[in-house]
DNA sequence: TTGAAAGCGCTAACAC
DNA sequence: GTGTTAGCGCTTTCAA
């Protein structure tokens, strides 16, 4: 170990300056090649990049906030209750694992990274802990999930401090990037299904308040009963996405003098829950009862029967976020939005032609 | 907006410096106070404390990082190709969000912030990729997810980097933090449930060989079913973790001249694998087979029967590897591994006393 | 027990 | 086109 005295207690890492004196060229130059900066001859430019080939070179993002204008950092935003308590119960929901399939692989792309933060929609402190996370993060973008960008707290705190950042799921007059799917056409498409299989009797169960999105899956089932000139007067019966809410739902719908034949369900929890609510009161699904889900999850699929669902598009819709707040980031002119993705219905066992 | 021009473009942040004037101490003094570190008088904290919460300051990450030895960053090593399959087909396994769970929960705790990265394990350029992210991060520790903990070029790599390192579902006879389940223990535990039951040809689909707890599974289930004088040579098939790979093994056990009355699959993939090759078969589970998952995901609870299944402590493995890694970068001294965490047996209806 | 000075690795602004 | 300088917000080291 002789000679060992010399290092230093901090193993220096490979850093601009040594590429620029392995490139013989300064630093700036290099900072110019690493940025795509413009003024860089050709000839440099192929020297500067063998000697960060050579060299193995990353550059420090905390050196690149600290001299510069961005952190190469993306801040996505989960509710932290109903998170927490989907992880806990494994209730089998896939959101956050499309989330980082979609964001993390789009950051990837650019060099960007997505940080995850839990934060409480509903606490008083929703502003103190954005702004810590602000603060010691200090995000290029942030990406706001359901009920976030409906939160009128965040979303100015946002847009006071010139944060770009990105709604999912959310309405498009308000600033931010607006990402959605067309909530409204899936659920009329989800009961357009029901009504082609000659269900007249289709019970919908809604989400929570909360979010904006759910009132506009309502409006789309509402206006599809509309037009098959079915009044929905006594189908609607109000969840909030959790299982017990659809437990509560389905039987409300099932228990009607008239009971429904169809249930359409705002999520995955509540369509479980109207397939275990019939079973409780032997009927068969879909013999009896036809169930459609508004998550495509995992256990949608593997549930019996299989669950015919919307497929929320949230891998994509995470991605563009990413995509537009690195682009933002980069100074690029946004188009206007609001961002619309496609959803897709897809058919699986859970919807036939209603009884008799 | 008369005034603003003087405005800068970056907005700026509290810093140390605001916090400092504020309480009429020296920078010094806040950096003190902030690290809980020695030397500061009780009445000159209390004003800082004071400072600190009223301009809502909160440090930097990136400035602590250039300035310090630490990142207050963990990094969260997965393996590509395998995670990236999981997300896009919807395997319903709950892998990553547990991580998150525990991860994330517990970086919390201690002002550190969890980053997620894949790498490919199998690729030429792991040393790349892995030293490329450690560049570019500076993490304080790494948490090695199967089968990286395995992998000698990351591990060291690591080690030669002096970076603490966790691995979690990997041996102890390695540098780094060993963290696992009794995964022989486990097996064992499987197996004797089901020669409880009254099996005796219960066989045994195994992990990948990447993975070292595949082979503690074997061991496992070999000296459960010896202990009862069973021979296993023709029980074993062996399996990669996949559904297609089940798909395989239980045809061979099923297919055998005396065949197999139970499976213990060694994830939930193959286990529901086997339930789907017993159903082709016209073999009624629990009735006729008896079927025991290694992973306890949700479609494993949702699936129909529902499975009984070992439950890995994936969030308390890695809360535990979090928490040894940020004590790691606090100097403290960590005790000897390896850090064992208990599985359960979760008994669903799945698993019956044999046929006839 | 406190403060002052230096420097981390990079980018921005400006000079050449 | 390229290099020089200053400074980001902290921690470390050393002096008081």
């Amino acid at each position: 170990m002789a000679g060992d005295e010399i290092v230093s207690r901090r193993p220096r890492a490979v850093t601009i300056k040594h590429v620029a004196a392995e490139a013989g060229v300064s630093l700036q130059t290099v900072s110019r090649v690493i940025n795509d900066g413009p003024n860089v001859r050709d000839a440099i430019k192929q020297r500067v990049v063998a000697a960060i080939e050579k060299l193995g070179y990353v550059p420090s993002l905390a050196a690149r906030r600290m001299g510069g204008t961005r952190s190469y950092l993306l801040l996505a935003l989960n509710d932290r209750d109903r998170t927490i308590a989907g992880w806990q119960s494994g209730d089998g929901t896939d959101w956050v694992d499309q989330m980082l399939l979609g964001g993390m692989l789009k950051c990837a792309e650019h060099g960007y990274r997505m940080i995850f933060e839990l934060v409480d929609t509903h606490s008083l402190h929703v502003e103190r802990e954005l702004t810590a996370a602000l603060a010691a993060l200090h995000p290029d973008g942030v990406i706001l999930t359901p009920p976030h960008g409906d939160n009128p707290l965040i979303t100015r705190l946002l847009a006071s401090r010139h944060i770009p950042f990105a709604r999912i799921g959310s309405d498009g007059q308000a600033p931010g990037f607006a990402i959605q799917m067309d909530d409204a056409k899936a659920a009329a498409a989800a009961t357009e299904h029901l009504l082609l299989l000659g269900h007249r009797r289709i019970g919908f169960i809604t989400g929570s308040r909360d979010y904006s999105l759910s009132v506009k899956r309502l409006v789309g089932y509402r206006s599809a009963m509309r037009g098959a000139g079915i009044n929905t007067r006594d189908l609607v019966a109000e969840g909030d996405f959790t299982f017990e809410s659809g437990v509560k739902g389905s039987e409300a719908l099932l228990g009607l003098g008239e009971p429904v034949t169809a249930i359409l369900a705002s999520s995955d929890q509540m369509a479980l829950a109207a397939l275990n609510v019939a079973r409780a009161r032997g009927l068969e699904v879909p013999r009896d009862l036809s169930v459609v889900s508004f998550d495509d999850t995992p256990i949608v699929r593997f549930c019996a029967p299989p669950l015919t669902a919307i497929r929320q598009p949230i891998a994509p819709m995470t991605a563009t976020a990413a995509e537009l707040l690195i682009r933002a980031a980069n100074g690029d002119e946004i188009e206007d939005g609001p961002h619309v993705l496609p959803f897709e219905l897809i058919v699986r066992e859970s919807t036939a032609a209603p009884p008799r």
